[in-house]
This record gives C-alpha cells, sequence and structure tokens, in this order.
DNA sequence: CGAATATATGTCAGATACGACATACTCGTC
DNA sequence: GACGAGTATGTCGTATCTGACATATATTCG
C-alpha cells in the first residue's frame, strides 16, 4: 500500500462516518475513492500538458481556481459528476474517461 | 438518431437551463446524459440478471424503491456519484464501471 | 530577501441531490 | 374486472455540493 495514496486520502477530509478504525473503507468505498482520486490525477495531466493554469482552467469550467484546486485533490466536496463534466469540457471523450476510470488510462 | 434514446431525455426532466430549443445540448453535455443513461441501464442489467427487485436492491442501498427506480430512469435527481457508488455496492468491479463508461462494455 | 505568479485551504450562502413517503401506473393471474 | 407484485412519478425536509471570496502557502525570478 503506496503510502503517498493513503496521505491523500486522509488529507482530502475522508471519512466514510462510523467505522472507528483510521480510513476503515470497506472494499466499496476504497473503489470509489480510488476511481475519484485516478480522475483527479487525469484533470490534473490533462490541465498540465496543455500548459493552462487552474485559473485559466476554472473559467473554462465557469468556476473558480480554489474548486479547481480541489477537484484536482479529490476533496471531499467535489462530485465524480463535476470531475466529469470538467473532463468532458477540457475536451476529453467519454472513452478517455471510461479508460481512466478502469484503470486502463 | 434514435428515438427512444431521445425521449428518455426528455422524460428524465433534463434541461440544462438556456439554450432554448428543444433539447439543444451541447456535445459534452450530451455525453454527460448519455454516460449517465449508459450506467442507469447497466444497474437495471446487474439487478434484472440476478433476478432482484427493486425493493430488494433499495435494502441492499440503504435507499427506497423509488430512489432505485430513479436511478434506473437516469433521472435528473441522480448523480453519477450515486450510479457508481451503487453499482459498486452491487458487486461490480471499478473496471466494469470503466468499461459501461466508455461504451466498452 | 521581496515581488509576482501559481496553487492550496477555509468558510459560507444558495443550489442540488438524498432517502422517504404517498400515490399512480403496469402487467400477470384469477 | 379485481387483486397483487413490481415499477414509476411527485413532493418534501434535510444533507451534501457548488462557486465565490478571503487568505495562506509554494515556487520562480530578479
Amino acid at each position: 500500500m503506496d503510502t503517498t495514496k493513503t496521505d491523500r486520502l486522509k488529507a482530502a477530509g475522508w471519512r466514510t462516518g462510523d467505522a472507528a478504525d483510521f480510513l476503515g473503507l470497506s472494499p466499496e468505498e476504497a473503489a470509489f475513492v480510488e476511481l475519484k482520486l485516478a480522475l483527479a490525477d487525469y484533470l490534473r495531466d490533462v490541465r498540465v500538458s496543455h500548459g493552462w493554469t487552474q485559473t485559466h482552467v476554472a473559467r473554462l469550467l465557469g468556476s473558480s481556481q480554489s474548486r479547481v484546486a480541489k477537484m484536482e485533490a479529490a476533496d471531499s466536496s467535489v462530485s465524480i459528476d463535476l470531475l466529469v463534466k470538467a473532463l468532458l469540457t477540457l475536451g476529453a471523450s467519454r472513452e478517455q474517461v471510461g479508460r481512466v476510470i478502469a484503470r486502463a488510462a
């Protein structure tokens, strides 16, 4: 288990509510969060590969820089809907999004 | 363009707000909605292939029959988050979800 | 170092999604 | 046609998400 990933999960404010242990996520919860992290990472890749700033992307999406930062951090206040809409708006295809989710980017 | 699909979009209460025309969705909006329909269809497939009722699935998900019906209808009140969480809870893998989204189910 | 630019974090009011309930429809079987 | 089981639709109170703003923390360059 790669420490960086665990740190990111903790940092992103995840806590599903009841299980007492340190990040005691069920397999589905873990899969969900990792799926979200994959989309967030891909969003950053898309942005950086175009040489765009978060502020520029925010304009493209009709949102704000802070929200883009949170999207890329897979913050708990960011939905998969938002990430998918953002990626599609930035020009990613449905197929690309699917591949990212399926770990087959 | 297949009539059934258009009807489903209209029925699901879609209207992105401003474009005046009959379902005048931008390409991204259309891709987003179709992606959601694909997940909804897959959810129904999973349920039916197990021989489950919506009520049973609702119990498994900690939700209600009406909400499951709306999920399967890709109603505008259901998020992709909810569909993905539901599928993962019902045993679908991240890879399967990705393939459905990528139209490669 | 100090300024400029980029990114991250905290908070909040308004918007949207959530489960729940009531109720309506559909389709078998009698 | 009447029943029952399954599915769909409408509405509502609450919870979560969203963009915006303020502000903090990098990072780069002189």
